[in-house]
DNA sequence: CATGAATGAGGGTTCATTCAT
DNA sequence: AATGAATGAACCCTCATTCAT
């Protein structure tokens, strides 16, 4: 049998992927992973998932073992996308000053959380037994600590920083910021002028980066131009 | 039938919360925020709760219809105890200098998130047809906003502050900086020297505040001392 | 709730299975018995059960915890009702003479199978963990070994009998030949001249007993006068 | 499609069997009887039966038709092979003295049936359907039946047995008596002295056959020495 | 006013089997 | 001739809720 054998072979979407899951698996993720976004993992039941991704019940714990075991491979699933992604990015601002490095790393993160918010911090909440699954996220997070933490310390040293905060406050900033906009929406787009719910997202989004930066570079003692 | 005329009687706690509430429903409210704090709406079973309050299964449908009435009182229950509480607290900084009205604000936002931070957001991902809650929650915001605009505006006024951020998004980022602290443990704790866990609790509230308040007074262009 | 709770009131068909089952209970045993005999533990589910009990399939859960649990209620409620049984048999026979009382004591013995045989041995081959239960059934056989002993002590000491065989083969004879019988109907009936399903029933019962009394009554050199 | 059209094609074990089964079908036979053995028929999935047999799990359906269609193989498999194994022990004993034979057979049985005893009688309470199948096992005992009819007559006429018992009461008290042990060994190893699991088996398959000659010499009257 | 028994719907999972290859 | 992916039915169990008392 397909999981007890552990067996997986055929790869498309990309390389990395392609070692971790099946073109099938991938499909049914993507459908959990929008369905938990909106109604939480013990919220959506597996008749749910295979009907939207229009396969057999059986097939969850056919390809996962079981609906948590199936939660595990998402969270993997999304560390994996978000570490690949962020390699490309850093790369894009490797030759960068400084200043410009951490305004991109902001609007970088803001960036994708508006697109896959509901994935930070569920699994805090909801899943148990899942140690491994959060030190995946955690050492993630800590990739940005360092790479945040980098840029502080050449923006001191080339003198264009006056302070050194520390690099996990400023995420914790950034990351907390943006998800507390995203979650309640009901409140923040009392203070965003848009016309209707499409331009209300980007307009949000353009909002809480700005105030991000600000409050970033207040904190680094940036003296703008 | 009892839910179904909507008759409410005795009132004992406090005139405001009689108005809504019996001492029976809400000792099991106060159960279930304990539990659904825990383990979630969907993870905590009726059974959960009634078997921890003492009481048969069947008074949550009795005293609040369903279990997601019951979970909208709990909601409403919550906003009415903690703008009560703000109340309060308000009551003790009116006459303070804008510089300690905003380092007391901030302190007790972050204080009461440690206490109630389950409560927060929370809405948002696990209950349906709970606009008008969510209205509850958000009023509750802006009375938030509007107390920090009030300190901004008075600070500005006085000279103590030097510029004007915008009131929602300080309290983004105080709000969000909290709840992704608490939400994510596993990350913070590293970064935070401790003990043990409940030193961990203390010693990160501290490192959040310490935080926030740097940046807050940062965004004030405030010069201390 | 009720299984959680362990609470068990009413009783009524006698005292002393009053202290472990309810009517609802032993109704849903006696049905399940019947089934199971027919086609085994995994054989039956309890959709079949409710299904003819005329309850709803969420009953064996709630009154039994699982429907393990249930089978090992049945296990304890057929001991039990066996145990009073033999206990109200002993006390016609215990002024009789040795050979009397021997007589009696096999065609108890294989009456008691004709009713209640499918119950016999099929612990031993469908469920686990359930030392206890078989501990249960195990003091129940050894109750007719020392019975049996007792008789064939005083049959000897009063010279009525010759030999002493060991009461647990005379025991094991008795129950393995009468089990055969009844297991291999389809055999037995070819040598039990018998009209119909029903007559080969009395005759085959007739024959077993007829037989185990020649082979135990050999083995004792009991001289038939 | 193989099953289907019922073709059954190569052969090699021996001759006999090799007019119904093929080589691959014994080996899932083989591996399906051990598992059936501990587990019973319904306690065994396909998957057990194929991942032990180190084959696809479409196999049995494959092979057999279904898994019921399957058992009834494993069945006539097994009744074949017994029947063969017992024609090479009647030429063992077919020159001997009554009471030899008498007492060959008996242990020949006991013997036999700590080797399959799970395969007796276990049609009867799992398999629908079965009727043919049961035949078959019937024709079988029936084989003994005359054999032990023929010893029992031959004993009389040369004057070495007394009485005539009815054969088909001796066989079922050996085969009884035997699987009763068997089936509850939890009982009978109270009577039985043994170091371990393993001693056990070799001093009850002892004890039972002693027994068992007693009993039956017993009840042919015989007298030894 | 409150209860405990009972319900039906739906939960996740396992099963024997089928089907395209 | 044989496979592995996929299926739909059935499994046991838990759920929130109802109803008679």
């Amino acid at each position: 049998m397909f999981i007890r054998e552990e067996k997986m072979t055929t790869f498309t979407k990309t390389e990395y992927m392609a070692k971790k899951f099946s073109d099938k698996q991938m499909h049914i993720l993507d459908v959990a992973e929008e369905l938990i976004a909106q109604k939480g993992f013990e919220g959506t039941s597996v008749r749910d998932i295979s009907t939207k991704a229009n396969i057999n019940v059986a097939m969850i714990s056919y390809y996962f073992g079981s609906k948590e075991k199936m939660m595990a491979s998402l969270y993997q699933y999304r560390v994996l996308k978000t570490r690949e992604n962020f390699s490309e990015f850093a790369d894009t601002i490797k030759n960068g000053k400084p200043e410009m490095q951490m305004k991109e790393m902001i609007k970088y993160i803001v960036n994708q959380l508006f697109k896959y918010n509901y994935f930070h911090g569920f699994v805090t909440q909801e899943l148990r037994h899942t140690e491994s699954l959060k030190d995946e996220l955690m050492e993630f997070y800590q990739l940005f600590v360092r790479k945040l933490d980098e840029v502080i310390k050449k923006g001191v040293t080339t003198g264009v920083f006056t302070f050194t905060p520390k690099a996990e406050d400023l995420l914790t900033t950034v990351i907390g910021s943006t998800l507390f906009v995203i979650r309640n929406k009901n409140f923040y787009e009392l203070y965003v002028p848009h016309k209707d719910a499409e331009s209300y997202q980007k307009e949000a989004e353009k909002k809480v980066k700005m105030n991000l930066l600000m409050s970033v570079f207040a904190l680094l003692g940036y003296a703008s131009e």
